[in-house]
DNA sequence: AATTATGTAACTTAATAAGTTTCATGATTG
DNA sequence: CAATCATGAAACTTATTAAGTTACATAATT
């Protein structure tokens, strides 16, 4: 399958609606994800569940911001998204017959759960208002050059 | 795609190898993944060229331990395998115009590669031997009721 | 009433491990 | 030598799931 980059995606999304104000439609997100306005709006859908986001109908309508984002943190994000699969890699089958099996999967199967656990700590140790800490200078600039 | 499942099935199979004596066809390696003889000369390929096992053609040809398995880590045997994809999830794409999506790529990928490092960490921690510690007791009692 | 936008279902495409088929090559046995 | 058994490897199909697409119903604005 192609590699899941739903969170990716929808933080960028994030960061963008927080600089935009008024609503925002599906067709305009999907220009900046390079996609197609349906997708925007299924992979928004966890978003909006969440309550981080709201969308309205109609002129004018789109989508924009329900909590601020220092109040959302990415493993908030990736939760909404529904907690996607993150490994390609896992145990065989769950066929207890044989111990040596087991034990193969078992190893595997710890090895796995260290690593998740370190994503969704990485994940919770920051906001989405964290992200553009490490630019905040490069986007201040870009952002003088061009006023609105 | 269907979930990688060759690093726990070809620890498995050095499990048993340990456990066999002589040369063991992919038949019978088949037999033990559930699986048919030519998936596992391709998954079983990777250590051999690893020099962790050896195949001979032939009657009473088969697969063979080279190496004591207090000698061949978890990472090994990864490695081995070619070290595959670990995650299902990944950036997007490297388009580096807008730095709100640089951001959102790059915080996904610090999460992403402190999982991998913690991931191989846990593998290079223990040697296929230390797998069966765990059921150490169960197996030893399971083969003296089994004399070879 | 026309236009614009979301919501959602249904379908196609892409990527890749698994699974399968087939045949060439080489080792053992009689 | 000839038959058999095994690996090696190429080529092909299947399964899974996110991405991408199409189509249409619903609702809000003008």
């Amino acid at each position: 399958m192609p590699t899941d980059s739903r969170l990716p995606r929808v933080l960028h999304v994030l960061l963008h609606l927080d600089q935009i104000d008024g609503p925002v439609t599906s067709q305009q997100i999907g220009q900046m994800l390079a996609t197609n306005p349906a997708l925007v709006r299924r992979v928004m859908a966890g978003l909006r569940d969440a309550g981080f986001v709201a969308s309205t109908k109609g002129h004018g309508g789109g989508w924009y911001l329900l909590k601020p984002l220092t109040e959302i943190s990415l493993a908030d994000v990736y939760t909404a998204l529904g907690a996607p699969q993150l490994f390609a890699v896992g145990p065989s089958s769950d066929n207890l017959t044989c111990l040596l099996e087991k034990a193969a999967n078992e190893a595997t199967a710890h090895a796995l759960e260290a690593a998740r656990s370190v994503f969704q700590a990485e994940l919770a140790k920051m906001t989405v208002a964290d992200l553009v800490a490490p630019h905040a200078e490069t986007i201040k600039a870009f952002q003088q050059s061009r006023p609105t």
